[in-house]
DNA sequence: CAGATGCGTGAACATCTGATCAAAATTCGA
DNA sequence: TCGAATTTTGATCAGATGTTCACGCATCTG
């Protein structure tokens, strides 16, 4: 009718341009263009989303300087990032995710190898990488992958996120996270390509990783487990885990089935890498925290405020059962 | 001196990391830091403007694809750039020196020379301008500076401004834009400095550079002439100027006491550059424009798309005058 | 020292933006 | 071919953002 070029989808870039550069309104691109307003918004999400728009903050500012500093004298740790406090969940792990993505930037330099664990965290930091073009780095998962739930389920998709996102290569650890038996965990380990991946794992110069409690919905491992695992395993001793091994309240491996049936570096070969960094927050994870940043299983911590500031409140009291 | 509040000034860095990364809003941002919303919002405009938090569109996308290349066709150009047109004057400026800094960009190789002449609307390039480090840049003035009415009215601080956003080596040209009269201009002209810095500009390989009209504000240059000198250049058959060199209707050379005066570049000079980008728009320019475009003293054109519409009005009616 | 001038601040307002929801269009399957 | 499910689209509205204005505090000036 009116319109003789409003046919074809109009280019993100141009929109991007307009609104960013030009400072445009939407509404004003929209009649420039033929378009209704809110599809100039959806537009520019939609660039925002995919990448054409790109927002950097120059910067080397920690967000919470004087929590990072505490947590760093009351535990062991290389460096602690603390990200803002939300109660919105969805809008917690996004947040989560851009701290550790910073945090992991920090320690990248050429041909660094880095480990990602399976973990919701985890799998919120690609999104916030930027490309870290001609470093070489290498992104080699920590476990086995499991069945299909979420995406974030399988380390193997997470490194080929990671790789995609900072310009690397993805290797593959073809086996399941957990095998049926033990048995079945001895024959997938016996197998060349997950020995040479696994092996490539222990070797990395970092390594990423959710740490999991032992309430049955903190962490994507328990939530693969029936009750009555959950609650033997618990009954060992178990506070929480780090890519999928359980550990007591004095740092050691909470040795059982589950244990047994699991493909992946053992708690021994996780402190082989050199950064060890740990991401989690929320009060379920408080205890495993606690503990694993104690017994140095973690070296470096990326969590937020509230949880900052409850594992400084743990620390002053180290053995008594916060309740 | 510190407030009550006790809050030294927070690091932008920090409010730019929460709104921008995290997707805090002002207001949680503000609570946050103990600020005012209204406060939060200055520091994050100021982010933006001192460079901390850079936006970035990753697109080749030219916006009115359309009309640059109409005007390609209806004249001799390399290139054009059309930018979006606005009422408002400042926006306006704004916009277009957005264009032209992509336009320039666009040129910008290992090594390149730029020559900057004096415009407003050059003037307005260099907050566009993202660093391009490791290109060995070097930027020259066309012309002497002109008494310090405005910063934008000396191409050597112009000069400085472009270096520092493309990370560049400026050069001085230490001379005014008009010497008293056409003896002293000699003098100026004989100075080794001034020499050297004027053949760097002949042997440039961009030249970027704004067209002046013959209205009383058409242009910084004009506005520093009295009403009779102007009245004198105008009856020479002067339609515009270009880095302060009139031009007739034929494209040629306007002599007489203000061109000996002047301080910079010859019209023959300029077209020695082989890349010869001018930027400019609206009603005042569009006749001067339209003259410069046919006979080739620019190379490459960057307007907005009222004025590209008119020109290529021009185009169609060459030689009758458009009044 | 009073008055003038400029800068920084926050309140109120106007505008812009993004989320929600329902209608329309499209695709897919029977 | 029709209907159902899914996607796409646009209207409405709540909330976020940015601008304007008036005030207070500081410094400058006579």
């Amino acid at each position: 009718m009116e319109r003789t070029n409003g046919q074809k989808q109009p280019p993100l870039g141009k929109i991007a341009r307009l609104y960013y550069e030009h400072g445009l309104t939407h509404q004003e691109i929209a009649d420039l263009c033929g378009l209704s307003r809110i599809k100039v918004t959806r537009l520019l999400a939609e660039a925002r989303l995919v990448g054409i728009v790109e927002i950097t903050v120059h910067s080397d500012d920690h967000l919470f300087v004087g929590l990072e500093s505490a947590l760093g004298h009351a535990y062991p740790l290389r460096q602690a990032w603390v990200g803002p406090a939300f109660e919105d969940e969805g809008r917690a792990l996004h947040s989560l995710g851009a701290v550790a993505a910073d945090c992991v930037t920090a320690f990248l330099t050429e041909g660094t190898t880095v480990a990602v664990g399976l973990s919701g965290s985890v799998a919120a930091i690609p999104g916030h990488l930027r490309k870290a073009t001609g470093l070489d780095l290498s992104i080699v998962p920590l476990t086995g992958s499991k069945g299909g739930v979420s995406r974030a389920a399988s380390p193997h998709e997470l490194a080929l996120s990671f790789a995609a996102a900072v310009d690397g290569r993805a290797y593959h650890l073809p086996a399941p996270l957990l095998a049926r038996n033990a048995q079945a965990a001895r024959v997938w380990r016996e197998d060349p390509a997950v020995q040479e991946t696994l092996e490539r794992a222990v070797s990395a110069d970092v390594l990423i990783a959710g740490i999991g409690g032992t309430a049955a919905d903190a962490g994507l491992l328990v939530q693969g487990l029936s009750a009555v695992e959950l609650a033997g395993i618990r009954e060992r001793g178990a506070v929480g885990d780090i890519s999928g091994r359980f550990f007591d309240a004095d740092g050691a491996a909470v040795p059982g089935e589950v244990d047994e049936r699991l493909i992946g570096l053992s708690l021994e070969q996780l402190r082989a890498v050199p950064v060890r960094i740990g991401v989690a927050r929320g009060a379920d994870k408080r205890r495993a925290l606690a503990v694993a940043l104690r017994h140095g299983l973690i070296n470096v911590l990326v969590t937020d405020v509230s949880t900052a500031e409850a594992l400084l409140a743990d620390a002053d009291a180290p053995e008594g059962a916060p309740s």
